[in-house]
RNA sequence: GUCCCAGUAGCUCAGUUGGAUAGAGCAACAGCCUUCUAAGCUGUGGGUCGCAGGUUCGAAUCCUGCUUGGGACGCCA
């Protein structure tokens, strides 16, 4: 399947057979062999810098050392056309590439599975995002959040890693009590009355619609209700229109998860369990009237209340819980996809594992970093509280989907983002997005224009007539897929996936300017490079799929 | 004050677990549509990789200090 990788695996295996017959170092001094992809194509298809890494060791200038590697080099075994000697010592391989030959049928036979690997061999991974309090909008942060999150799993899944996606709801605690005053003060102003709303209420667009629609359906009737039973009638009202919204904004994002984990569930016996465990470890004690864990033993700046004096959880005693209950599902790794403003988080979440016995490198953050608005050149804030939020809902609307999933996922995750929404919105060649795509739609149009024309779409075409400098780059690069996509989803680092496909499609732009694909006088050629088109289109297609951008046919 | 992230071309950002002459897009400039989609291509200019030390054959990358921007430091979530 992946043949780039076959071919790289056994000129690494008689590197280290050369390094061995030359007798520059014993079996068990051999350093890990480490192939790179030069920059300049003029430094060949792989280099080493095995020669300046065995120096020490063999007690040799590096350009002896890789001559002498060189001499013992069996080029036939690993189908090398030429080598060289560079700079300080460099071995540069310039390949026979006979493997690209294969690459375009294999393209066409797995289609929509070119690029899956097994690479992470059926490891079980969870990964845990967006988990948005149901209190209000998506926004801009979640949202990249969210395509994050998502670009991850789907490149898990496609390198062969066990993906299970979850959303993990806060409806219990402290911030759902302050929805249902929220609610209450909404409902009672849609009925007319003066009130104010509640000090640490949430005050978006959405809970005022909540309290007309409680208005609508109920009239007064909540109004002369008990005031308990008002609240907790609106709780579960303010939870499940919050939860449809969000599913369904995530849903329209192109995001689904396979588990919604509720916090609630966790008040039966979890935090118990979790709670007993920590106690019999000996790292909880009582201070001032509340329950502390002793988190300083693991690390943590300081020690942090799980039961508050006045008897309740903390926020992070239920999540402990939930931790636990995640670790005991036998998951070899979970990842947490969690906001900047929660990184403060991670040393007390990381104590408390290990308080509780696991290893913490099952346990794994990422961290999103802020999202930095801008319209019309100025910076927007963004604020829950204050309403004014731009939400993903209205993003999408606004710009479009395949927009907005691949701008955040452009950038490495721990970087700032700054999202300009009038370069977002504009339908112009600053997209980047666009570019992608017209590199699909082009090499559709093409291939309609072929059958049209009567040429044969079969496979038995001839890729040795593909030589051509643009042909044999989108060759490589091709190749590279399957790599690059199992390198994206062991690192968690989506971007380089979108970089590819962008890099993919600059490939085919600059290809199809260079060379005419359809032409009546030279059938065969034309044969093989209609083959190529199919095999960048595959590939394309994938890619975009991967990071959840729709590829279409015609633009 | 402590901790986390970032500082790379005018702007937004990549930079393959330390490699060769540091890259891309946008912006600027000059070209390319009687030819499969010009949302494209080709070329040019543009850099003290925040600063200063250190580690070594070699540092944008690793270490230390400093500096700038953002974030976190609660019996909130």
């Amino acid at each position: 399947m992946n043949v780039l990788a076959q071919t790289e695996d056994i000129l690494k295996q008689e590197i280290g057979e050369a390094v061995l017959k030359a007798d520059l170092a014993a079996k068990e001094e051999l350093p890990q062999i480490i192939l790179e992809k030069p920059k300049e194509k003029a430094h060949g298809d792989f280099a080493t810098n095995i020669a300046m890494q065995l120096a020490r060791i063999a007690k040799k200038a590096p350009k002896q050392i890789a001559k002498d590697i060189m001499e013992h080099l069996d080029h036939s075994k690993a189908s090398i056309s030429k080598v060289e000697i560079a700079g300080p010592g460099f071995i540069n391989f310039f390949m026979k590439n006979d493997y690209l030959g294969e690459l375009i049928p294999t393209i066409l036979k797995t289609d929509e599975n070119y690029g899956k690997t097994n690479t992470g061999q059926g490891e079980k991974v969870q990964v845990e995002f967006v988990s948005v309090n149901p209190t209000g909008d998506l926004h801009l942060g979640h949202a990249r959040g969210a395509a994050f999150g998502d670009v991850l799993c789907n490149i898990l899944a496609a390198s062969g890693y066990d993906v299970e996606r979850e959303y993990y709801i806060n409806d219990a605690g402290n911030q759902i009590d302050q929805l249902a005053l929220s609610v209450e003060a909404r409902y009672l102003q849609a009925l007319g009355e003066n009130v104010t709303m509640p000090e640490d209420g949430y005050h978006g667009d959405d809970i005022i619609g909540i309290g007309e629609k409680i208005k609508e359906a109920y009239g007064q009737e909540w109004k002369e209700k008990d005031r308990a039973e008002r609240l907790s009638f609106f709780k579960e009202y303010g939870l499940q229109y919050e939860l449809k919204k969000i599913e369904e904004d995530l849903a329209d994002f192109r995001v689904h998860f396979d588990n919604w984990f509720s916090e609630r569930t966790l008040y039966q016996d979890k935090i118990h369990d979790a709670l007993a465990k920590l106690k019999d470890g000996g790292f909880v004690y009582e201070k001032d009237d509340a329950t502390w864990l002793r988190s300083t033993d693991f690390g943590d700046d300081k020690d942090r209340v799980l039961i508050k004096s006045d008897g309740s959880y903390t926020y992070l005693m239920p999540d402990i819980a939930y931790h636990q209950d995640k670790l005991e599902r036998g998951f070899d790794k979970i990842i947490n996809v969690w906001g900047a403003d929660h990184h403060g988080y991670i040393p007390r979440m990381r104590a408390a594992i290990l308080a509780l016995g696991y290893a913490s490198d099952k346990f794994e953050v990422q961290i999103i970093q802020m999202v930095n608005l801008f319209e019309n050149g100025e910076k927007l804030r963004m604020s829950k509280r204050t309403g004014k939020a731009v939400a993903l809902r209205e993003l999408m609307s606004d710009v479009g989907i395949d927009a907005v999933r691949y701008f955040f996922v452009t950038r490495s995750n721990d970087s700032q983002l700054d999202f300009d929404l009038d370069l977002a919105r504009s339908q112009s060649n600053e997209n980047p997005v666009y570019y992608v795509q017209y590199a699909h739609a082009r090499i559709c149009t093409m291939l309609k224009q072929a059958a049209n024309k009567g040429f044969s779409f079969e496979q038995d075409m001839d890729p040795t007539l593909l030589t051509t400098e643009k042909e044999v780059d989108l060759l490589k690069k091709l190749g590279e897929f399957p790599k690059t996509i199992a390198d994206a989803a062991s690192k968690h680092t989506p971007h380089k996936v979108t970089q590819y496909v962008f890099d993919l499609a600059s490939l085919l732009h600059s290809f199809y300017n260079a060379e005419k694909v359809l032409d009546e006088d030279q059938p065969e050629r034309t044969k093989a490079r209609i083959a190529l088109m199919k095999a960048v289109r595959i590939t394309l297609r994938n890619g975009l799929r991967l990071i959840g951008v729709t590829a279409p046919k015609k633009m």
